[in-house]
DNA sequence: CTTAAATTGTGAATGTGAACACAATCACAT
DNA sequence: ATGTGATTGTGTTCACATTCACAATTTAAG
């Protein structure tokens, strides 16, 4: 099943839309409208409608979306429907903290390798996992068929394991290091920055105190 | 200094391109062009002239943008010229791994006070600072002149922290916890949620190897 | 001094997404 | 049955963002 001339906003919000309903079959609602689900996720109700309708009518007149089943649905648009293998590239601070967190096996991700270039660390566990050597890393990935790669390795290092990704096949990347890699134009690369997080929130908070400031003059 | 009709897109632009030139300054580069720039933040050049456009001329015709320069200019655009006041909630895994991040303090942002709710971990020291009583977490607040706080607890206890938060005057809010916090509408929250950034990796980087097949055909 | 090469800044044209109002539909009460 | 209140689905309109082409400017070389 592909779908046409969607919009890639639309694209884009259905993953919002994913981790609301997510949030709310956790609370076990039944339901939902199109006007909780877009202020959840900060959105308006009709665009949440139309973006829906793009995939097809899954709402029910005078009741609203079933919870679970529109779940589905836009797991299956967004190809999640199957668990995604994910190996680790450098097992310090946030890499460890990654490994423990029991929500991504849960969620579909499963970090099933780690890999270092620390002595200390290799062979050491995280969890449930074993640290392995860095220098195995092209060999090993080939053999378990990863999916992603999360790099959380010191910044100055991050474009050399880049060139090393590059070579495997393996096209998905999330960084936690903030700058730029060279990669071949259909590896995709995210990257993780909190300083820009930090600071884009800053700006739009302030925004809106300011506005809120002029509006109340009249 | 307030910029008028100033796209919205634009200014979410601002923070790449001053990420970008963040990098640009690490390796000593002089100036860069647009196009450049533009390469780095995965988008067009005239977009990037046109976006700088609106706060006027930082460039030189011929030779490009100081990199120095710019990103004052941008810095101060985004008020960003001095430094934040962070205060973290959840003295965790990511917690503890966010404290010991030294290049938060580089740019500008300065974690200043960590505060837990279990007893094995108030009084402890991490990195530099040491973690709090929850309960105090109100008064302390008032008296550092905390501008943001970040939010590492459990997902379960993120909205009765969100109610706490809420009665004091951070405005600002970063969550690791992937769910809904209801606040007051002046209150902005970001969250990272890293299981819907793979999501949304993943699915872009499928969508790029079947584009570029498609493209192959004729 | 003149010319060529590079690169910015921008107005006008184009394209795309958001908003909105309303028809269609459904559950339920009577 | 039938009316009522709620809520979805969507065609049209409008606002906004992107693109493009090119004039303007600078540097450097001949
Ligand atoms: N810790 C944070 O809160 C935080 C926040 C934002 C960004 N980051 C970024 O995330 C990255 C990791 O941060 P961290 O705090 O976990 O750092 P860290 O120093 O704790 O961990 C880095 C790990 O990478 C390993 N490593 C180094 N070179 C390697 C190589 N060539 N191959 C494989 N492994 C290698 C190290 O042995 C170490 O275990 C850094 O780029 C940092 O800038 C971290
Ligand atoms: N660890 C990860 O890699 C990761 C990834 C994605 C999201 N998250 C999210 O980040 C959050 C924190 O994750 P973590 O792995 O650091 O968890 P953690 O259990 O290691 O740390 C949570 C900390 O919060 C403290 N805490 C609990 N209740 C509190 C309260 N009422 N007031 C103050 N502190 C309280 C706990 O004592 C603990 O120190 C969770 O919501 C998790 O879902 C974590």
């Amino acid at each position: 099943m592909t779908y046409r001339d969607v919009p890639t906003e639309t694209m884009d919000r259905l993953f919002l839309y994913m981790r609301a309903l997510t949030c709310l079959r956790r609370e076990k609602s039944e339901t939902v409208s199109s006007s909780r689900l877009a202020e959840i996720c900060n959105v308006n109700a009709p665009k949440v409608r139309k973006d829906l309708s793009y995939f097809g009518e899954f709402g029910v007149r005078g009741v609203g979306y079933n919870v679970n089943e529109l779940l589905d649905h836009i797991r299956r648009i967004l190809k999640l429907d199957r668990s995604v293998n994910v190996a680790l590239i450098g097992a310090g601070n946030i890499g460890r903290a990654l490994i423990t967190h029991s929500s991504f096996q849960l969620e579909g991700f499963n970090i099933s390798m780690a890999f270092d270039i620390d002595r200390e660390k290799i062979g050491t566990r995280v969890g449930s996992i074993t640290v392995e050597d860095m220098m195995d890393f092209p060999d090993r990935v080939e053999e378990e068929g990863i999916d992603l790669a999360i790099l959380a390795v010191p910044e100055e290092v991050a474009p050399e394991i880049a060139r090393i990704i590059a070579d495997t096949n393996i096209i998905s990347i999330l960084s936690f290091a903030p700058c730029e890699l060279c990669m071949p134009e259909n590896v995709k690369v995210t990257c993780v920055d909190l300083s820009m997080e930090m600071a884009r929130l800053l700006y739009n908070s302030r925004q809106t105190v300011t506005r809120k400031k002029k509006e109340r003059k009249p």
